[in-house]
DNA sequence: GAAAATCTGTAGTCATCGATATAAAATGCC
DNA sequence: GGCATTTTATATCGATGACTACAGATTTTC
């Protein structure tokens, strides 16, 4: 006997799109231009469909952008838990994690105009849905930064917290404003410096 | 005889309005909600005109954003000719730049939302035209402090002046979204001892 | 007081935004 | 084939954005 199998087709009129696609385009025009600079007729338009198409399929333009920071999260954003796995010296996880930044910010090749980190950068957009969406993924990252530092350094853990968000900020900023991965780096080396100068005090 | 003298009042109907004033006004509004988030509608109704007055006396929403900045920086942006005076040694300059960054980027009991950089979150906005014009003023700033470094340090002027820029961003950003002066001041201390080991090696 | 100049108030223009009503087209199931 | 289901395409909607045409009001100058 054959086991029950999940239908490949749905009933009714088969999609002209790919939703995950969609998405994944989505995602690079939101990073190129910014949640508030890229309307739903440039989406409509680069993905070939019309406006019904896009709300049957994601409901609204905030809609979307969830859908496009939960795939950030997971396959561009930075990778915390392992970059903050328990027991790895501070300093070192801190240094990574400034580094990982650095480099994952810097445009590539690819899409010049696709730069800095989309969970910042969303949470200065106008649409109080979206930024909300943005600041929730961000507070979850800065909580697990600060658990990080106070399972060891529980004095310090408030102000290496703030300094290192400002840094990851700086570091977006500077990216989008068209610094190269060199120099990034180079800011994220001065600022691991100075949490490992920190620590050891 | 009486020396001619420039008379006091103008032929016409006389203005309703203060444009100095109105310049302070929207500078407020400009600072505690952003310039895409502030309508033309918003100001004329704040300032108690209609819209022909407003383009009477500023031409246009960017206009009316170039005179909010070139009060901005001469009255609340950072002093940076006293602050990075020639012959100031490097250190403490930088230092006293970012702890009067911090100062200067918190929220007062006055205005809770006023926070950040006018300057630094206006190259966020959507008009090209305001954007470049708070790039102008921030280039002319990066400039200065790249030159003033490099006037000393030049092996590391661009290093140190990108890493600066990155905390100064830093910190208008964690201003707005709420951090008070003493976390931001906490913040810009550390910033500053990083400066001050990069430079001593 | 008449003329010239300047500002004000009413009432719009036009473009763009996010989102939708409606009906036709394309599929699976019976 | 006929029906239920789902997506598609056309053609908007209502709200809001920056901005303005026009006529009346208020002032100085002559």
């Amino acid at each position: 006997m054959t086991t029950d199998f999940p239908s490949p087709r749905p009933r009714g009129r088969p999609r002209k799109f790919d939703p995950e696609m969609a998405v994944a385009t989505a995602q690079a025009m939101f990073l190129a231009r910014g949640y508030d600079a890229v309307s739903v007729a440039d989406i409509t338009e680069a993905l070939g469909i019309n406006p019904p198409s896009f709300y049957a399929a994601f409901g609204s333009k905030a809609g979307l952008f969830a859908r496009v920071l939960e795939r950030y999260s997971r396959c561009n954003g930075l990778p915390l838990e392992e970059l903050l796995r328990p027991g790895r010296p501070v300093d070192e996880a801190l240094a990574a994690l400034l580094e990982e930044a650095a480099n994952r910010y810097a445009a590539n090749a690819a899409d010049p105009a696709a730069a800095g980190c989309l969970v910042l950068e969303g949470q200065r957009c106008n649409d109080p849905t979206a930024r909300e969406a943005a600041g929730a993924l961000n507070s979850a990252a800065v909580e697990a930064i600060r658990a990080f530092i106070a399972a060891r350094h529980p004095a310090q853990a408030e102000t290496l917290t703030d300094y290192v968000v400002a840094v990851l900020t700086g570091l977006s900023t500077a990216a989008r404003a068209g610094q190269g991965r060199e120099r990034l780096l180079a800011t994220a080396g001065l600022a691991a410096r100075a949490v490992r100068a920190a620590l050891a005090s």
